[in-house]
RNA sequence: GCGGAUGUGGCGGAAUUGGUAGACGCGCAGGCUUCAGGUGCCUGUGGGGGCAACCCCGUGGAGGUUCGAGUCCUCUCAUCCGCACCA
């Protein structure tokens, strides 16, 4: 008999050139083969230096998922690309001069090598990166389709600037108050700077949230950051500069039952209005003085919640619309002029702010909503019936009189029932070299002109010093700057701030559908075959950022015409994996406690690799890496090809016998048993860890000892089944096996489908209890009545010796499972 | 403060609609084989008691519902994550 020796630097290499010489992965778009169209997609990787365990762990996760796809009868697209923009390649060549091209296009083909010796089955004919011009061509494309449509524009406002990157920052790259790439604290900045208009996207983006089948944390997390607040804006009304000509201020409130209680009104320092109200009053000085000192307070200063409340008095005063009560003016910085409409109405009796503000500043407190538990604390934010308000509303339980009042506003032309959202508006420019130009030029006579689509793309030049400087290193590139206006001819300049990443990214898997299409960014033919994803699968990280703009970028998308009719979401489905962290702690090179994939796929192979991790613990959560678990893996995997080599040698040929023995009865049902809890594993919830866990018992089962007398056929059906099961997870080992065992090549094997028959058993362990305490088992036939359970139950010595002396008050029989004797 | 999640052996984790708690693996212990071994194989392994048959305790904690609770209900503690002066 021939030696065998699991050796996978021999086999998996193997395998994969069987699947790179047969383009066994690619799908094309034409094929109309009957077969239902399944696209599963890992979020694309941000390829610098090499792939970490996180990356090996989201593409063995969805490689699992397309192999078990493909082979329940599904044409699977199964891409890859690379998010090449960014960054950290453009640090590095501040600090080497190497260009962000070089460092990125090693680190690709690091990646691609890594993803080929991993086994992953990808379609690589749709594969790109998104530094290339074939790609970003389109994504300046599409910039220009939402510029046309008025969905980006440019405007000055107060943004987020990291001193750092020094570069502009969207909200959602500010934690915390600290740039979320690099960890400087975020200044503010008075800007002008290119938009998204996703906020009109905001009532959309949150409704249709409950069309998709994403995570719930995921879902809350979306929610919470896009904030709709239900209420009324109202009209507060200041005459004190030119009674001719007064001033509304509208204020949004969640609580217009309140409005009765209103003492003061406030003001954010940024509000444009708040110099022009104070100039002339004695309070002219010391509200510059405050406004000045507001805005360039760091963002983190000014959050700070345990900060005492500060303002300064305008001198001035609005009239309260539903009592005509003359209010006094504030500035104070716990005002956001991000949200709203940057002014407030304060009621001090309900609102916790703006009453350690009136407690600070001695104003008056109203109480005009009842506590019903009586208690006589302030502020008091439950619900109530109103006081002290008005005839028409006193008594009226508060969110009864709620909608009576915008009611009455409406009416009165004072105000009107209004929505808020928190989320803004999305700020794509970047004052950085390494992104994608944005495709305008600016002219003296014709002002902002897009560059017309003939002429995309409009490439990014190559320059000497990358280092930022406050502008766009890109306004070096002078005689790239300089050009001729696209629509009167004269000299102008080209917009010189690239995109945020985020762009490029927020539309790659369409792009997928159609890699190659020069005449277009994508075919809607093409769209129509795949779109939506049916499984996306990356980190939560990601669960704000590139989830919601991928959302807007389809649906905006989709209102321009450019999708096929129903696409209004880019992933049908959600999976998000928990990070593999060690002893504890997220891997980090100055912790020195990083794993290496190329090390592990080195020294063990990439099947045990891809085993491990996903047997590691349910994979969307956190899971610590252990180095000799990995070691049992590869044992696992060891003894398992090493018996199927053995058996291909034994067993060759034999069929399943028509009439098995018990001992080949025993492999048969536990091999259905395994097809079983694998199927259902890899269905909702990816138990990939229970499903790898049943192969193992079914392996279990056919070790020579176990065998007993069963037939050649039924070990090797065993065996095969076994492979069958795994190939999702270790597909070289699982490949080869499965050859070696049958002949056939496992990936062109539709998934195994249970046999019934062998799912049934003839008897199961009957548990016998005495209330409610396990005192024995006893086999009973499968098909045992009630009585002949009891009858079976009440024989057991123990059962026996539980019930003497006591009087049976109760038998619970559970058919199939137990009998439970209730005694007194 | 608001929202979300998670608590099960020494460790990672299993456990259909409430029905045998600890599958599978790691680790550990003992044995066998080989022996130079860090390989391979077998057995055992939640805690406590007992020669044994068995008995008692046990899923963060305290109550409750039930013949029966890791699972359902109430309260509570701890850890992690997200948002946070959002009017």
């Amino acid at each position: 008999m021939a030696e065998h020796r699991y050796e996978p630097k021999q086999i998996e290499p193997r395998w994969q050139r069987v699947w790179a010489d047969e383009r066994t992965w690619e799908v094309s778009n034409d094929e109309a083969d009957g077969r239902e169209a399944s696209y599963v997609l890992e979020m694309l990787p941000y390829p610098s230096g090499e792939p970490h365990i996180g990356h090996l762990k989201v593409y063995s996760v969805g490689d699992a998922v397309a192999h078990f796809h493909r082979r329940s009868g599904r044409r699977v697209l199964h891409p890859m690309g690379y998010d090449a923009f960014g960054l950290p390649a453009e640090n590095h060549a501040i600090q080497t001069g190497q260009h962000p091209r070089d460092s990125t296009d090693a680190a690709i083909a690091s990646f691609q090598r890594q993803f080929r010796e991993w086994g992953i089955s990808i379609d690589w004919t749709r594969e790109f990166g998104t530094h290339e011009p074939r790609y970003y061509r389109w994504t300046q494309w599409i910039f220009l389709a939402l510029y046309e449509a008025g969905l980006a524009y440019r405007k000055e406002a107060a943004v987020k600037w990291c001193p750092v990157d020094q570069t502009v920052l969207a909200n959602e790259q500010v934690v915390d108050g600290h740039c979320e790439r690099c960890g400087a604290l975020v200044e503010a900045r008075q800007l002008e700077q290119w938009f998204f208009r996703i906020t009109d996207y905001a009532d959309r983006l949150l409704t249709d949230l409950d069309g998709i089948d994403w995570p719930e944390h995921v879902k809350t997390m979306q929610r919470n950051w896009i904030g709709r607040s239900e209420g009324a804006e109202v009209a507060f009304r200041c005459e004190d500069l030119d009674p001719a000509h007064p001033i509304d201020y509208p204020v949004f409130t969640t609580r217009p039952d309140t409005l009765f209680g209103a003492t003061f009104f406030v003001m954010a320092p940024e509000h444009p209005d708040v110099l022009r109200l104070a100039a002339g009053t004695e309070h002219e000085d010391a509200v510059r003085e405050y406004v000045n000192r507001s805005l360039t307070e760091s963002a983190q200063e000014r959050g700070d919640l345990d900060k005492e409340k500060t303002g300064v008095p305008l001198g001035r005063s609005v009239v309260n619309p539903v009592n005509g009560e003359r209010l006094p003016m504030y500035v104070a910085d716990y005002v956001l002029m991000e949200y709203g409409t940057g002014a407030i109405m304060a009621v001090p009796a309900h609102d916790e702010r703006d009453h350690a503000f009136a407690v600070r500043f001695g104003l008056p407190i109203r109480r005009v909503i009842a506590d019903p538990e009586g208690s006589g604390e302030l502020p008091y934010t439950g619900d109530g019936p109103l006081v002290d308000s008005h005839p028409d509303f006193d008594g009226l339980p508060n969110r009864e009189a709620l909608g009576a009042i915008v009611d009455w506003l409406d009416r009165e032309g004072k105000g009107h029932a209004s929505v808020n959202y928190r989320l803004r508006d999305w700020l794509l420019s970047r004052q950085r070299y390494w992104g994608c130009p944005i495709p305008i030029v600016h002219c003296d006579a014709c002002g902002l002109v897009p560059v017309p689509a003939e002429q995309l793309p409009v490439l990014l030049p190559d320059i000497e010093d990358y280092a930022p400087k406050g502008r766009s290193p890109l306004a070096a590139a002078e005689d790239w700057v300089r050009t001729t206006c696209p629509r009167c001819g004269g000299p102008a300049r080209r917009e010189t701030d690239t995109m945020d990443t985020f762009v490029d990214s927020s539309w790659y898997f369409l792009r997928y559908c159609d890699a190659s299409n020069d005449e277009a960014a994508w075919s809607k033919e093409a769209l129509a075959r795949w779109m939506p994803v049916d499984q996306y699968i990356g980190g939560v990280e990601h669960a704000i950022l590139h989830l919601l703009y991928a959302r807007f970028f389809v649906k905006a998308l989709a209102d321009l015409g450019h999708m096929p009719d129903g696409v209004q979401e880019p992933f049908a489905r959600l999976f998000t994996q928990g990070m593999i962290t060690k002893d504890g702690a997220k891997m980090s090179k100055s912790k020195g406690n990083v794993v290496s994939p190329r090390e592990i796929v080195e020294r063990f192979g990439a099947d045990t690799a891809r085993c491990y991790i996903l047997f590691i613990g349910p994979p969307d959560q956190d899971a610590d890496w252990s180095d000799s678990a990995v070691e049992g893996m590869f044992r696992f995997l060891s003894r398992f090809w090493r018996a199927c080599a053995v058996a291909a040698d034994e067993l060759a040929d034999h069929p399943v016998l028509d009439e098995p023995g018990e001992d080949a009865v025993r492999i048969l049902r536990k091999a259905n048993w395994a097809i079983e809890r694998v199927t259902s594993a890899m269905g909702g919830r990816f138990a990939f860890n229970t499903a790898i866990a049943a192969v193992m018992e079914l392996f279990n089962e056919l070790t020579p000892e176990r065998r007993g007398a069963a037939d050649p056929g039924s070990v090797r059906f065993g065996l095969a089944t076994a492979a069958s099961l795994l190939f999702p997870f270790a597909p070289h080992a699982s490949a080869d096996a499965h050859h070696r065992l049958t002949g056939a090549r496992v990936w062109e094997e539709p998934w195994p489908a249970a046999d019934p028959a062998y799912l049934e058993a003839e008897e199961f362990e009957l548990v016998v209890q005495v209330n409610g305490k396990v005192r024995d088992r006893v086999s009973a036939p499968a098909d045992a009545d009630r009585d002949a359970l009891l009858a079976l139950a009440r024989d057991r010595p123990n059962v026996i010796a539980h019930l003497d002396g006591h009087e049976v008050v109760k038998e619970v029989v559970v058919p199939g499972r137990l009998v439970n004797f209730v005694v007194r």
